[in-house]
DNA sequence: TTGAAAGCGCTAACAG
DNA sequence: CTGTTAGCGCTTTCAA
């Protein structure tokens, strides 16, 4: 068979390719009868719209791009990613959206490609993974006009993104350490990243709220690595915390050995509250109380959002924050049953 | 500034369309002054020409899928999907491609985008990740004429693949056994899919190749779950093997959990070899022996396959087996220094 | 070496 | 309700 476009369907059905173009759109005003003609072409022909002519003349590609800044790349082994994007894929799916992947391993590739995006006009969108604040292509990515949205909350507020809500999380975290009647409740945060700022807003607001002093020797910093979670937590050791909230479960684990190593117990000596939930969470020793955010449900929000700034416009910018879960483990102890009911 | 399209250009350089087209696509014959005209001008505007329109008249989108059937959709929560994805990004990159990700969540939803992505001709190729042997859309797909190398061997011999040597890593890993002086070799194999029927195989003729019989009842089966090989291994304990060749380090996880819950030690008793070296191998206790694959080198093969049968058509399949290494811990014992001069 | 012109297959006014 | 007609921005003969 010859190469099926508009107009050879139109020609089998006896109609031109202005209707079957409707017909293919859901368009509404066409005689019932006309519409089930060219319907049963289309099935017996199995013919499909090209979806590059489609996009060149609608000015709409139905792709939109994920881009994964290179700095970000770490995040690429953490299941964070994993179930970032599938919720995106399934968003995506439900809508008829295709996903296209920008993942780099430099900046110059990034500036590159990022150029290609804004100005080869093949994407409707954009959603950018990056929590971090300097993001050097910004200024570019706005003036393109280019509709994106960040997953994770950027540093500038005037722009569209969703995240989870790392302070109300850190503040879960802290609140229940205080509950457990800890009296010296160190952290270990993180700089250069909004979501570190606002795990530590949090834990500064749960402290704060129940009448406690700010205490400079209860914090310390640590990058997100495990080793900077065990430095960190030998650097707290000496001023005798008695609980931990820690930025992240992947520091949490270097914070639980430091206290292992130093012959201390966890929950007894020292309670450990990490972030994030990953899997090893559960396994780890003792396993950990953590805070587990609804990542793919971010994604597919991430999406959604997108759409709407596709369909809508830019203006205002959107934000929304999904909330978190806290898991009680035993790295923590547990409230008592009785407890429960003052919640 | 008015829209940037090749005629703008065109008059701002004083010359067609058609010769900053050429100056575009490289094309040789243009006077040099000519074309140094033009790119001035396209350096000046910061002009990049429609990738929709491109396409559309050209036939060549430059995008091609990664397709994630929804079988394999397990492997997605494995590094390997992480390292292939950044494998065959990164060549993606390397050779102005764009990556489209199609992961689904249910065979209808497969089914469906199956269809488009075969005839609404936006993608120039496909990789297809999946090493099971019934892949139901295959048929159609083959006959769409779209080019498609798989990652990982297809049941059909007849199709482009590229895949690491899994009977040969195999075969490594029970030979180096077999020097260690093991005698009672059981495995932990796996079922439906071809991965598993290589690295059973390898397993096979390194028995062979040393004058060893198979004894069926040191073979025993898992579906690459945790908890399978701890099955399988409690299985096997009875028949009393003194080392073990698992199929994958999750697996392997498991069966060195059913051996301390036997009470025995690894590698005393028994030696533990596994497939993969996943991150956790490093920390298993003990420390996994085990094989590692290319995983990335097998993305970046993948995409210069494709493009290989994208310019020069589909016939005859393309085949690539890239090498694995044997990673030895001390799960398995370590030769002596004096036995690696008999390699 | 360059320009003119004909599409690529579709959408979207505009008529009727 | 349906057909006609312009494009969308680019590539690619065909002439010159």
């Amino acid at each position: 068979m010859a190469k099926l476009t508009l107009d050879e369907i139109g020609k089998l059905a006896g109609v031109s390719r202005a209707t079957v173009s409707r017909v293919v759109n859901g368009y509404p005003h066409i005689r019932p009868e006309v519409r089930e003609r060219v319907e049963r072409v289309i099935q017996q022909t199995g013919f499909k719209p090209n979806a590059v002519a489609r996009s060149l003349a609608s000015n709409r590609s139905n792709i939109i791009g994920l881009f994964i800044p290179t700095v970000v790349q770490h995040i690429f082994s953490d299941p964070y990613f994993s179930y970032l994007v599938q919720g995106i894929s399934r968003a995506c799916n439900e809508s008829n959206l295709i996903l296209s992947l920008y993942l780099f391993h430099s900046s110059e590739e990034e500036r590159k490609a990022l150029q290609n995006i804004m100005f080869s006009g093949l994407i409707d969108g954009l959603i950018i993974t990056a929590d971090r604040k300097d993001l050097p292509f910004l200024p570019a990515l706005i003036e393109s006009q280019i509709p994106f949205v960040f997953v994770g909350r950027p540093q500038d507020e005037s722009l569209s993104f969703v995240d989870t809500d790392n302070v109300a999380g850190a503040y879960m975290a802290v609140e229940y350490l205080i509950k457990l009647g800890r009296e010296r409740i160190a952290t270990i945060a993180t700089q250069r990243n909004t979501a570190g700022d606002d795990r530590y807003a949090g834990y500064r607001a749960a402290l704060l709220d129940s009448g406690r002093k700010i205490d400079r020797h209860l914090i310390a910093y640590g990058d997100f690595s495990l080793e900077s979670g065990y430095n960190a937590m030998q650097g707290l050791l000496p001023v005798e915390p008695d609980a931990v909230f820690v930025a992240s479960d992947t520091m949490a684990f270097g914070a639980l050995r430091a206290i292992r190593a130093a012959g201390l117990t966890v929950p007894d000596d020292i309670a450990v509250v990490g972030y994030d939930d990953l899997p090893p969470a559960l396994h780890a020793e003792p396993p950990l109380t953590t805070i587990q955010q609804p990542i793919d449900q971010t994604g597919i929000e991430a999406v959604k959002m997108l759409i709407d700034l596709i369909n809508n416009g830019l203006q205002p910018p959107r934000r929304r924050l999904l909330s978190n879960r806290l898991i009680v483990r035993e790295s923590s102890g547990v409230l008592q049953v009785s407890d429960e009911h003052e919640a």
